[in-house]
DNA sequence: GGGAATATTCCC
DNA sequence: GGGAATATTCCC
């Protein structure tokens, strides 16, 4: 029956389907957020009919095919049987069963026309492989970020304990340093110092408010305090004058 | 045909799902590693037959089923062609073809075998349609996780902010104390003042480490510190007695 | 070299 | 949008 079928995907529909994963070219052609379809927003600039006194503003449609006519792109996502839609905004929308940005193994199934019209049968196993592969590809693909979130949530837990202890220590030589200032220092000092206090005592209250309005995700602080808390020996408290 | 199989997933299966699906059983019965099959690590206290004094001590087949016998559990098992497995630290290992952790739509493949063998042959397009579903279930859970922990890390990195900002201000009020006493302590106080300072020079060192380390993912860092730098307007030195 | 599929152009 | 001619590629 079908077994005259090429092997491969159509070049057109790898190309389109580069195009569409190219960032830079987001203004002119790009996915619709589902991924389900894709529009073209300016289909002058696209098919790079733009000129700029000497020379074309954008390289688009050549970069891909050997051709600059918007006409031509569009009498191939004719043949295999994208439906086009016009926008209101002037956007062509564009949309084919099997060409979908999170399913790029079922490029295989888009068969381009030749005669009158093609067979709607496919060998539906054969698509349900594909998407399998597809789906597949999202999980690897989120796992790998998962696993960069975590590397990177490891550090800065680090980073989060050593701030932590630095301001713990610092904390404590104010300590030391007052207990000797309250015997030697006269009054003025004092009073400077008292207004010292008070600015830390603020940054202090800050903090606090912060972790409880992380309710969700103790974890971290609670890592954090208990951790510092063992090494220095410390109580974190702020020490008031009195 | 196969047109007489029942519709719903048997009760037997999702019980037995239910549990493998509770963390707090997870030293009696729980997946593999990759949830391709699962284990009983210890049948006697699974099926509830330990005892301690006046009361048993755990409550597991009960909870799921109207017994509490081991042999009744494995019975099920059988009549759905688990293939059990003796491993040699004692535990048992159970696996079928479509009972697995990441595959909860597959279950309602697993059939219970009436009169001699079951027929092996199955219909192909359900059982791609019930992996599509578990995969396109993975991934929706996944993308949740990865929501979350995106939300969490923005929580930590203001956290971590925050707390450098205090170590900062308290680094910069110890600076002007400095300047003060510098003119006004006596010699001793200088002595124990030099002291601190290079406890504190320490700690200072040893973070600017962990910044160097960081070079997989320097980018925290680089926003805590720049961050700061503008609000204190204060380089973020240390100052040294001379 | 040449059949056949795909790509591009032309035109109604 | 789609038929048809031509151009190009692929492959035996």
């Amino acid at each position: 029956m079908s077994s005259k079928r090429r092997v491969g995907i159509a070049h057109f529909l790898l190309r389109t389907f580069e195009m569409l994963d190219t960032p830079k070219l987001k203004h002119l052609i790009e996915w619709s957020t589902c991924g389900e379809m894709f529009y073209i927003k300016n289909a002058r600039e696209f098919a790079n009919k733009v000129q700029s006194r000497f020379k074309f503003i954008s390289q688009v449609l050549p970069q891909y095919f050997r051709h600059r006519n918007f006409q031509s792109f569009l009498r191939q996502l004719n043949m295999y049987n994208f439906v086009k839609k016009r926008l209101k905004n002037g956007w062509n929308q564009f949309q084919h069963k099997y060409f979908k940005r999170e399913a790029k193994n079922l490029l295989i199934h888009v068969h381009r026309r030749s005669n009158g019209q093609q067979s709607d049968e496919e060998e539906q196993t054969s698509i349900f492989q594909s998407l399998l592969l597809d789906q597949q590809d999202s999980i690897k693909k989120q796992q790998e970020q998962l696993q960069q979130i975590k590397y990177l949530q490891n550090d800065i837990v680090l980073t989060s304990s050593l701030l932590y202890q630095q301001s713990v220590i610092l904390q404590s030589n104010f300590q030391r340093l007052k207990n000797v200032l309250s015997f030697r220092l006269n009054q003025k000092l004092l009073y400077q110092y008292i207004e010292e206090q008070k600015q830390e005592k603020f940054l202090f209250n800050t903090f606090s408010l912060l972790n409880k309005s992380q309710s969700d995700s103790p974890k971290l602080t609670q890592t954090i305090l208990t951790q510092n808390h063992k090494e220095t020996d410390q109580e974190p408290q702020l020490f008031v004058l009195s």
